[in-house]
Formats: C-alpha cells, sequence, structure tokens
DNA sequence: ACCTGAACACCGTTCAAGT
DNA sequence: ACCTGAACACCGTTCAAGT
C-alpha cells in the first residue's frame, strides 16, 4: 500500500533524536503511529503533541490527514477490529467462533487501552462493520434464527468483553507477580472485614497453578454449550 | 451523616451562579458533587477546574480534602459499587445473585461512564471490597467450592461487565429512537457489503417490542443455569 | 498540497501567601 | 485549618502564513 515510505525515509538527514523514521505523512501513517503509541505508553499518552514528535513533525501538520483527535481514536479502534480473526461462515459454527472467541481475546490483551475506548465510540469503522456482519452470517449459517442470532452474539461478546475488561483490571499480568501482590492483599486483610477475600487469595489464587486467563476457557465452554442448546436440533 | 449540610447552606449570599451551595467543603462532598457532574455532563466534562466551580470553590481548595484527580476516580468508582445491592449470604441463592446482577446493571446503566473507569482502577475503594467479600460469602454459602466459586464470581461479572459495555455503546437508549437510527443505518447498507446486518436490522431490531435490554434477561438465565450444574447436587 | 509559528482557551498541579 | 493568586508545564485546535 504505502510504497513510497523506504524511498522517502533516504532524505531524513538524521535529527539525533529517536523520530529516525521520516517518510511523508498519510492518513494510515498517523494512525498506525497512534496504535504503536497507545500500546508503548498507554492511552493516557497518546496526545496530538507526542504523536506529531513520534512522527518527526509538528503537531498541527496531522490535521491534514484526520480530521481531529476523535477521527484518530475512531481509527486506531478499528484497526483493533481488524487484528480480530474472523470466523469461516463455511465451517463447523463452534470451531470458528471459539476461533474467533480467542483470538478477540488474544487481540484486546495486546491493546488492553481498547476495550474501556470502544464503549465511548459511536462510529463504527469498515473492519468493525465486516467483523460484525461476518459474525451475524457465521451464526445464522450455523442455524440459528435471526432472534437466536441476536441472543447468541449479545451473550458471547458480553462475555468476551466482559472477561478483557477484568483482565484489563488485575494489577498484575502472568502467574509470577501475583503470587506477591496477592500474598500482601491477602496479610493486609488478615482476620479483618473481608474474610472470604482472604479465603479465596490464599486457598485459590495462592495456589500453584492458578490463571486467571483460564477462566476464559471456562467461560467460554459454559456460553458455547448453551448456544449449542439454541439450534433447532440442539437437543440431539 | 452530614450533618452541617443544611445549616451552612444558609450563610451562603447568593453569589448569582447556580452554584446556589456553599457548605463548606468535605471529602464526601467534593465526591458526591463529581459524582453529579460525571452523571450530568459525561466523565470527560468532570475536571478540577469544573468541580471547583460546581462547589462555589477555587480549583485549589479540593486539593486540602482529595490527593488528586485519581483519588475523586477512584472516589466516584467506589460510590458507584457502593449502589449496588448486596446479596444475602443467608438467602436463596440464584434469587440473590440474580438480585444482585439486576442492581448492578441499573447502576451502570445510571453511570455509564463507571464501566470503562473500572477498568483502570487498581485501588479498590472499601464499598468494592465489600462488594466482593459478599459475593464469594454469597457463592460460598451456597454450596460452591473455592475453586467453583472463583469460576461463577468470573463468569457472573465478565457477563454483568459485558453487558454494560455493550449498552453504554448502543447509540440510543430505549426503543423509540432505536427505529430511526436503526433504520437510517439500514438504509445506507441496503444491497451493500453488509447484507447479514441489514437483515438483523430489518427483521429484528426494526419489529416492534425488540429492545436489547432483554438480552439481559436471556444471558443472565444462561449464566444462572450453568452455574447450578457446578453445584455438588447441580444435576438433582 | 503539505507543512508550520503563534496564539487561544483549556488542563492538573505546585508553591508561597493570605485568613 | 482552610482557602487562594499566580505560575508552570501541559492539552486540542484555529488561523494566517510560508514553501
Amino acid at each position: 500500500m504505502t510504497s513510497r515510505t523506504s524511498a522517502a525515509t533516504s532524505r531524513a538527514p538524521g535529527t539525533g533524536d529517536h523520530p529516525a523514521e521520516r517518510a511523508p505523512l498519510s492518513h494510515e501513517r498517523v494512525l498506525r503511529c497512534a496504535l504503536a503509541l497507545a500500546d508503548a505508553q498507554g492511552i493516557g499518552a497518546l496526545t496530538m503533541r507526542s504523536l506529531a514528535q513520534e512522527l518527526g513533525v509538528k503537531p498541527m501538520s496531522l490535521y491534514h490527514h484526520v480530521a481531529n483527535k476523535e477521527a484518530i481514536l475512531d481509527g486506531i479502534v478499528d484497526l483493533v477490529f481488524a487484528e480480530i480473526e474472523l470466523p469461516s461462515p463455511g465451517g463447523d459454527w463452534r470451531t470458528e467462533i471459539r476461533r474467533r472467541a480467542g483470538s478477540a481475546r488474544e487481540v484486546l490483551h495486546r491493546h488492553p487501552w481498547a476495550v474501556a475506548l470502544m464503549e465511548s465510540r459511536s462510529s463504527p469503522g469498515p473492519a468493525s462493520l465486516r467483523h460484525h456482519d461476518t459474525m451475524l452470517g457465521t451464526l445464522r449459517a450455523a442455524g440459528f434464527s435471526v432472534e437466536m442470532t441476536g441472543h447468541a452474539y449479545a451473550l458471547l461478546d458480553a462475555f468476551v468483553y466482559g472477561h478483557a475488561i477484568q483482565e484489563a483490571g488485575l494489577p498484575f499480568t502472568g502467574t509470577d507477580d501475583a503470587a506477591e501482590i496477592t500474598s500482601a492483599i491477602a496479610a493486609q486483610f488478615a482476620g479483618g472485614d473481608y474474610p472470604h477475600m482472604v479465603e479465596f487469595a490464599t486457598e485459590r489464587v495462592l495456589k500453584p497453578g492458578y490463571d486467571f486467563g483460564d477462566e476464559f476457557e471456562f467461560g467460554l465452554g459454559v456460553v458455547l454449550d448453551a448456544l449449542e442448546r439454541l439450534l433447532p436440533d440442539g437437543g440431539a
């Protein structure tokens, strides 16, 4: 798509700082850089000024390629949607829906700021629309009625988004520092007002092998089983 | 609790603008006003300066009652948690968990900015801790093992939060303007790239009686049925 | 066509001063 | 103890100017 990128880089004089790249701006380059910045520094660090600096340009130049910051936020949310694997309406619906759910979880884990942002976006981009249409198509092809497709999709994505928001809110990532943080919390509340939290911390979270991520597989299984029962031949 | 409020109001000289109240500041008064401002104008309109003005005070005065803006955000999230009805560990677990889930949904609907904020908060307040402890206690009292309690709570709240984030993202509230917006969208995409979205819009959303809120009862029923099967006597 | 300097109306927060 | 004026280092965005 952006075939001029590498050629244009050569005329950057190497201005010292880390914006080594100096390709000409474009809508896509602005959005790609905004996405990378949000991932690296957090969504709060994504400002028109920091983005411009990262691109080796002055803030006002951005406005020639995007309408405003809102458009940038809409754009990177759509880039996130584009990373989620689409289900294939031809395949086994359970396999396809499971694969897509797992992919959505991975993507939202890579971009933890995205799930909170989705709530406030009201103009979905092309990747979001394609995604929703393919999901609806896959469920319809699986044999769900229009009404049941609505139930199924709402339940599935409530679970996927809800799990993502819980994971994003955890004070730790991975199993290592989980133990450290959890035992600190448990010690703080020991013998106090929150006996069930202490029990859960010591007898579950601190036991070897605990991983909140496992709740995803568990919950997804529950949801898929329930969906299967909604099919016309669900009992069989 | 705040017995001085009405007495202190009388010595306000009525400074003309709508900050008619002029009670002395307090931690609670600052947080209550912040919550009201976020509800009325959106979380983006909640600034130290707008909050101060609403309280009839200068921005810097706020720092005598809260550490900084982060502490305000932590505080109002905890106020939101405090509004959610607690389950009673003594009652029928299904009734109690259902009532609490419905209350959570109502509360998050009243404060649609809250669900996105929860993700980024890492220091839970007393109401949040009380809430989590009571939920864990209710599930344990119902007969769930420690491990199953973790599964059950994770699934339940993934669904509750996920549904809330979907509702908050809808471009309409209520059934009235839903029809208008949906038919505009459907017309825009008619005969285009998104046939399943058009089908769902015309044959489901535009039919009389459609209400996305109904998906909550549907999904909650699915989740509660699944939890019942996790109990030791779940098959019976 | 694309970029930019200067400016505007905002932010959160600190610090030294007032009562 | 509680409040505040002035200031600092930031925001997003507009506008008129440069090439």
